[in-house]
Order: structure tokens, then C-alpha cells, then sequence
DNA sequence: ACACAAGCGGAACCAGACTCACCTTATGGA
DNA sequence: TCCATAAGGTGAGTCTGGTTCCGCTTGTGT
């Protein structure tokens, strides 16, 4: 079952008008954007929505994958310029500023952590690995603590952005994000009862 | 507007009934139990429910603050046995094994964080409080960092606290729990550029 | 006992996600 | 160029689950 088709071209720019109408109500704010808004929005009726996505999720989802993607590429290159725990650091702190944003990625994380649904399964696998990859690079260097796993990690951070964005929060996050950096920076020999 | 009369007696067995069908199902971890089932198993019909809770989300707020209370109120008790950062340390274990014993906790706590309806809006200033009450005594015994604040901290908890409880999540909270206090701890004189 | 306000039941209502039977149109081959 | 046809689109209708409303029932004070 390979791309049997090239998709007609009236249904990919339908399919396109779809996901930036979600996108503009998503990441705007509006998480509970009625399906029916959207659709009208991109100006196709429910129905073609339908056609291109098996449920309301699975258009976030969609939506959400985007994002998923910038993020999970930083961590290979913040590697590249800096050491492992310097890049953890920035890495945790890009997160945070890429919430700030408005570009509602507090929901993308917040969706991620959230859902039972297995839609948001590889996002959160996928999501877990680019910190685990950062993880073992501190681990291997010495200069970050071993006994912290990816998706461990994840449900931290998970929480701290998926913070609604309310007055100052930004602030708080940054705090939040310092705290657990100190927190997962190897500071001593490490004594061995927990 | 005092008590103005004491509730008529069915009322108020109804009304048990239903908290505690609610409790039953919400800190069991159905959450999105049906209305007309929690009715049903406290064996009223959904009118009756209505006549006791505004809505929905009411019940559930009703039926998460005795939880709160008791939360709210190890703080005192743990000051009052041990030392400020031990304190801090076990009550935030303390609501790790809350969440842990199934009761829902994370629910809880999650609830908390994530609905920006005012219902639950006294629930988080309340459990801000206990925080800052901790961490207020930390700061004044020197042991903690003093640049954290009851708010932020309860939305990090609600983070960790918030994870779906999966397949060994209890070691996860552990974790990241213990990650979170080292980062609270005061280590060194602070260095004063972020 | 009686009156009557407090309670209760549950059918009706409404909102919002999702489906389906039928119409429209892009497309590729004659 | 034109047609057959399958891909695509439509939107009224279904389904689910919360909320309302009004007539009946019952506890309570006299």
C-alpha cells in the first residue's frame, strides 16, 4: 500500500486548508475549536473533514506533528555545538520559550502526556528518545546523573508545559525547568541507598 | 443566606449517596464516568443529581476536596516532626503514595492544574499554600533555595502528579519527586546570573 | 391528620462529534 | 476532445452524553 495514488489535486489543497484552519485554532488557543468551525473555516463541509482525517484527534494529532518534529530534531544539533549537559540545558529551556510563544506547544505537550489514545503513542515515544539521546550524552560525559530515564523525564516536563498560560507563567516555567536541571545535574559520588 | 434550613432528610442521604457514587467511580479512575450511571448506582435519577451539584463538574470538584483537605493539612503536622527540607521531602513523597494507593490523587492533582474553571480555583490556592507554608520554613532554616514559590512548585507536581497511571509510573513519580527536591535544595552560596 | 414546600423522576432538549447515501468533478485513456 | 468512472465532497441525520423542566411524591411542622 504505497502512496497507491497521488491524491487528487482539488482533495490535497482541501486536505492543506483543513490543516492550516486547524492549526490556526489549535496552536491559537482555542483547544476545543468545534470540528464544524474548522471545517467551515477551511471552507469544505464536515464531511471532506472526515474523509482526510478518522477523528477530531487524529486532525490534532496531525497538526501536532509538525511541532513534534522541530523539537525532536534539536536535540542531534545542540549536541553538535555544546556540551551534553549545556545542551540539556538549552534543550529544556527551548521548550519552555517554544510554549511562550503562544504557539500553544503548552497543549502539544500537554496532549502528548495527556491522551490514552495510542494517536499520541509515537509522538510521546518519539519525544522521549530525542531526551533520552541528550540524557546519555550528559550520562556518558559524566556531568549528568544516571538514574534518570527519557520518558521520565518527559512526564516532568510534560507537566511543567502543559501549565496553562496564564499571567507570568512563563517565569514560573523558567523556574520549574532551572530547578530540575540542578536537579539533574550530577553534583557528587552519588550514595547508594535511595 | 445561613443554613437557612437543615436539609431534609432523604436530601441529605441522597445527596451521601451520590458523593459517594461519584467517589467511587472519580477516584477510582473512571473519569469520564457518565452522569447518568454515578446517578444511577446511588440509586437517584440524573434530576435529582442536578438538584444537589450545578453540574458535572461540580460533583467532581465536591468530591476532590475532602481529598485537598487532607493534603492541606500535613504540612503543620510534618513541621511540627521534623525539619523544614525533611518535611518538604516527605509530603512531597506523601502525595507520590497518595496518587500511588489508586485513590485517584493523580486525578486529583491533575484536575487541579488543568481546568481553568473557578471551581477548582481555591483547590490550587489552597494546596499553593501548603507549599509555600513548606517551603517558607526552608527558606527561613537556610536549607532551601528561596527563589521558588508555592505556585510553581504545585504546577511541576501537577505535572508529575498528572501522569496517567501506567505501567510502573510509581517509580517514575519517585524519581522525578527526588529530582525535584535536590533541585530545591540550597546548595551553594548561588551563583547570581541566571 | 393536613398543607405544602422540599425533593424526586425521567422524558425532552441541546450540543457537538461522527456517518452515509447521494451528488459532483478531476483525470486518464480512446 | 470527450467520456467513463472512481475519487472526492456534501450536509442532513444519527448517536452520545450533559442539562433542564415540570408534574408527581413525600417529609415535616402544626
Amino acid at each position: 500500500m504505497p502512496a497507491s495514488r497521488p491524491l487528487r489535486a482539488d482533495a490535497r489543497r482541501n486536505r492543506e486548508a483543513l490543516l492550516s484552519a486547524a492549526r490556526e485554532a489549535f496552536l491559537g488557543g482555542d483547544t476545543d475549536a468545534h470540528i464544524e468551525v474548522i471545517a467551515r473555516s477551511a471552507g469544505v463541509a464536515v464531511g471532506t473533514l472526515y474523509r482526510h482525517f478518522e477523528t477530531r484527534e487524529a486532525l490534532i494529532e496531525e497538526v501536532y506533528r509538525k511541532e513534534v518534529d522541530d523539537l525532536c530534531a534539536a536535540p542531534a544539533e545542540l549536541l553538535a555545538k555544546h556540551a551534553p549537559d549545556e545542551a540539556l540545558r538549552r534543550f529544556l529551556l527551548l521548550l519552555v520559550d517554544h510554549a511562550a510563544v503562544g504557539k500553544g506547544m503548552s497543549v502539544v505537550l500537554e496532549s502528548i502526556m495527556a491522551t490514552d489514545s495510542p494517536i499520541f503513542q509515537t509522538a510521546r515515544t518519539r519525544m522521549a528518545n530525542a531526551l533520552t539521546q541528550l540524557l546519555d550524552a550528559g550520562i556518558a560525559a559524566g556531568t549528568i546523573r544516571d538514574d534518570v530515564t527519557g520518558p521520565t523525564l518527559l512526564r516532568a516536563l510534560g507537566g511543567i508545559c502543559g501549565m496553562r498560560p496564564t499571567e507570568g507563567w512563563v517565569e514560573e516555567a523558567r523556574q520549574i525547568t532551572a530547578l530540575l536541571f540542578d536537579g539533574l545535574r550530577r553534583r557528587q559520588p552519588e550514595p547508594d541507598n535511595p
